[in-house]
DNA sequence: ATTAAAATTTAGGCAAATCTAAAAATAAAA
DNA sequence: TTTTATTTTTAGATTTGCCTAAATTTTAAT
């Protein structure tokens, strides 16, 4: 499998979390920062190799042959990121990029060698799952920080957006994974949380708080 | 810079070792399994890019930019193999094909950062000098086992061929690196050494002598 | 010094992955 | 239900890295 059949199943996947039913070739397009045109060639190219199954013109779902390559190579970016932070000292916001090369290291053994040093965790640094060799995956129970109630306690989990830019804004509030958070006010106008973290209060957007997963 | 590029330019930079005043065309070939055609196509390209100076039929060698390109690479190379030995448990002899994928991951931070996580090694697990940050290379002063008299004990410090099979050989005769080996016996007719290793007497061809250095 | 052999380069082509522009199909709006 | 807009696909081209086969240059041998 070449790199590019690799991301092209990589972004099939993600996208088909949120649209189940067939993924666009638009977005895909989109994510890949390509025209939908090649989209349209390589879908064809997966289809007969049998990873994705395609009907023209109504989009693309994944085959039980891609699923499972997809959740390979999504193991494979999220056990770098967590050797990235916890081994190297990289922060989160720094390891998306490299793990998006690293990713494509073929050799299972490696995976399977580096899973084990790292103690077979069950969540990248973002929170995100990490599917098992044989591409399961650990569900959390996770909410919105925008649904919780007034005066509620929550721990942050993970995030929605793992761009470098929402990281670091939490990095400058002081949250990251298993801080506390408390909702002190709710701005019903526009959706506005006054929340309290690390013995800090502050207010927050509702942008913001729909990219935070708590318990 | 691809990763066919990089290739080239490691081929090229080991190649040069041997013959300083001109890497050959063909002999790039042989090293890459591609054809001298190919090469020729590419030599072009990099000579475009500054990396070697290349003339017509009179082979190639490597600028000063394509040089300090080619350390960095063997850099890599180098330090993730140590990695895989020192952090996952390979054997010496799985690492190489691993480390050939590896080496082509692009961040600069990353292999900082790998290099001080591995504390800073100077020699891969076969011996090998790993350049630093700027290129500087330690170089160990070393014997070919061949050249060593009779009845001299000297020890292991490195392989001249690095094949798995070469590899699963010495490991077969409980040879790695720190082994002390004493020369018994030289037979002048075959130039085969009679040798002690790890307790045991045993008989070693010139080939396995050539390719075994020792201090 | 020729001739023969080997190495190297050129010329022309191919496959992968992309692109632009135009055509076709689907979805949305009047 | 037409018409319009959007999405998707096709057709034809481009770039990278490789190939084969033929031509050229260098090296070795007679």
């Amino acid at each position: 499998m070449t790199i590019s059949e690799e991301n092209y199943l990589k972004v099939i996947y993600h996208l088909a979390q949120v649209s189940p039913k067939g993924v666009n070739t638009n977005a895909i397009a989109g994510m890949l920062d390509t025209k939908a045109s090649s989209v349209t060639d390589m879908i064809k190219k997966l289809d007969e190799k049998g990873l994705v199954s395609y009907v023209k013109y109504q989009g693309v779902s994944l085959t039980g042959k891609g699923l499972y390559s997809a959740k390979m190579i999504v193991r494979k970016h999220r056990l770098w990121e967590v050797f990235l932070v916890k081994k190297l000292n990289f922060s989160w916001d720094e390891v998306h990029e490299i793990a998006e090369e690293l990713e494509h290291i073929q050799s299972e053994k490696l995976i399977n060698k580096l899973d084990a040093f790292l103690e077979f965790p069950d969540f990248d640094p973002h929170g995100d799952p990490i599917p098992n060799a044989d591409g399961e995956i650990k569900k959390m129970q996770k909410k919105i920080l925008s649904d919780i109630q007034l005066n509620e306690t929550v721990k942050c989990v993970g995030v929605k957006d793992s761009s470098a830019e929402f990281l670091q804004f939490l990095d400058k509030k002081g949250i990251s994974l298993g801080t506390n958070i408390t909702i002190l006010e709710k701005e019903s106008f526009d959706e506005t949380l006054k929340i309290k973290a690390q013995e800090k209060t502050f207010t927050i957007s509702n942008k913001i708080a729909n990219n935070l997963y708590v318990q």
